[in-house]
DNA sequence: AAAGCTGATGTGAACGCTAACAATTAACGC
DNA sequence: GCGTTAATTGTTAGCGTTCACATCAGCTTT
């Protein structure tokens, strides 16, 4: 009787139907040289003929990898973080990897304590992290971290692998695009001021007023979503001497561009607003919105590099003939630090001032 | 010399220092009945002495269970696709299972055959597949399902398990709705026609404008972005017995309420308009939107009830006593079919016809 | 022609865990 | 008091790979 009818063939299995030892088919599956080409031949006739697939588990463990890696991301039901997590999803199957995902519920160091066990317990090979906040990236960089780990917009002076899209250089980029057009200051509606990508932007905001010697107002303080765009929006529109704003990401824009709808004041003639990110909504907004564009997806990829790099640098760790293992501190190079540059699409809000 | 001070622990190291044998460490990790609490507690004491954590490959190798589910997705930018998947991650994870993800480039059958291969590799306990177009659930019916598999958004005829939300539902909602406020007919602007999303609006919306005996106008389809639902809007602006549109989703809604804009047709006041998806930019639209509003997150837990319902079944057959095993054949139950309830959010941009 | 090498293959052990069974002890009933 | 049973623990054997090493032929080398 075939009782065994429904077992999924195993590496012995090819092996007797090749007349092999179950070792020579690993040495094909592994590309070893020293097969000859008939047996290997046969062996893979073996292998197609009974379905074979290998057991990933039982590989990973004598291995000791999974070919698995972690990424923490945070809401990814906005725009950035889900094109930045599809990048490096994508990036890392190309690369021959599983992608196992925790989303955290909040930016807390709990969470991200529990994220990084959970991942842990998987075994995963390596870990990208996207810490927009200067706190998770201590907290980060604070934990043990038994495997290579890469933070995505997160805080370059923490001592961990960053890649990150220049946040100040687009505030630049905003600022000095309104200042040329004619606008004697421009008015900032910022994120959370805890988060690392707000306080670029507003870094930039502020660097380059001060440069062109233009006052520099106030900072209104949103948390990205539209209703605080709106909020500040309202605002802003009671102001006697504003004719333009930078505001730090395009779903606050749009609450902006609401709120002074509503309040009657016109963009662009009378006041010019630009966004930051650029959504594929923003296009369409009323007026199509001035904004700055990231490459998220390039984020992605370049996360990736990094982690299979350090992935690849631990396995051949490259010692120096001749040095003691754990000897004289050598001067570790600093972490890598990847920038992506972010520039600037012009659309129909932002315009030159009314009275110039 | 301690040679091995940089190996993690593993079982045998606990049971050396709790005086016991290997086989009781797991039987304390298993949570086994019939061990002494006292050894019990000296076990947990080596345990958090050496502050070992189980190898879960291990584990994996002889259970045969990873304890992974894997997640096939579709355009996770998305607020739709990115909600679902981040209600799957978090009702998974819960649940004590990792979360491994593949995107698709494309919604084709080799696309799909490439993610669930990946996945297989892995091999995951159970598969969750976004699957929005008939044609991808076709495909997936017809390829060979090693493990248990629950579609999202899928086609509820192809014999597998679906939760979907009621999007015929969603147009009837809409359609009603425009009646009701007092327009003639509705014009509306669709997804891709391949898409069962698409197609259920669709029909929500004829079925409720043939019942109330209002003319059918011509399908308008985009294809969910902002720039098609302008070109729409555009078609629709030169329409002169317009009064109501609706839209399958809001990023075209934002497209169409540009190009009316443009053409200098108000909204609510010339045209009702729309949208479905109640993505968080629609409240602060110009106006705000009246839309449908669908619980993607309850969508992506009831998934996962779903499948661990599916895994539950798979390891109790629950096998009627003296029934031969693949005997006669008994009525299996059809595929569990889960539908979510989508609801109206009215706002602004509906209001009763100008010339009622 | 003996020794040495190289290429091709096989054998046994190990990875760290759980399952099945065996063994030991304590408790119980008549 | 002794078999019977239940509770607790240990022993052994895998799970399906890869790694380290052994083997064995067929060549070269001197």
């Amino acid at each position: 009787m075939a009782r065994n009818i429904h077992r999924s063939p195993v590496m012995a299995d090819v092996a007797r139907l090749a007349g092999v030892s179950h070792q020579t088919v690993s040495r094909v599956l592994n590309d070893h040289p020293n097969v000859r080409p008939e047996t290997r031949d046969r062996v893979i006739a073996a292998i197609e003929g009974l379905g074979y697939r290998r057991n990933s588990t039982a590989r990973a463990l004598v291995t000791k990898q999974t070919n698995t890696l972690g990424v923490v991301a945070f809401d990814t039901t906005l725009y950035g973080p889900a094109s930045t997590l599809y990048g490096i999803e994508r990036a890392a199957r190309d690369a021959g990897y599983f992608v196992s995902i925790v989303s955290l519920r909040e930016l807390t160091r709990d969470d991200l304590a529990e994220a990084l066990d959970h991942l842990g317990r998987q075994q995963v090979d390596g870990l990208v992290v996207i810490a927009p906040q200067s706190a998770v990236a201590v907290a980060l960089s604070q934990m043990p971290q038994p495997v290579p780990v890469v933070t995505v917009e997160g805080d370059a002076d923490v001592g961990l692998p960053v890649v990150n899209v220049d946040q100040r250089r687009g505030g630049v980029l905003v600022t000095e695009h309104l200042l040329r057009l004619g606008h004697r200051t421009v008015w900032h509606v910022s994120g959370p001021q805890d988060w690392l990508e707000a306080e670029g932007r507003i870094e930039g905001w502020r660097e380059t007023l001060l440069a062109a010697g233009a006052p520099v107002p106030e900072v209104l303080t949103g948390d990205w979503s539209p209703r605080s765009g709106y909020r500040c929006g309202q605002r802003l529109a009671g102001m006697a001497d504003l004719t333009a704003v930078f505001v730090a990401n395009d779903q606050m824009a749009l609450g902006v561009l609401r709120a002074l709808d509503e309040a009657r004041v016109r963009v662009p003639d009378d006041v010019s607003v630009v966004g930051f990110d650029d959504i594929p909504e923003s296009e369409f907004f009323a007026p199509p919105l001035t904004t700055v564009s990231q490459d998220f997806s390039e984020v992605g990829r370049k996360a990736i590099e990094l982690l299979l790099d350090a992935l690849a640098e631990e396995h051949e760790p490259a010692r120096p003939p001749g040095e003691p293992p754990g000897g004289p501190a050598e001067d570790t190079p600093p972490p890598p630090h990847v920038v992506v540059q972010p520039h600037l699409v012009v659309r129909r809000s932002s315009g030159p001032p009314r009275a110039a």
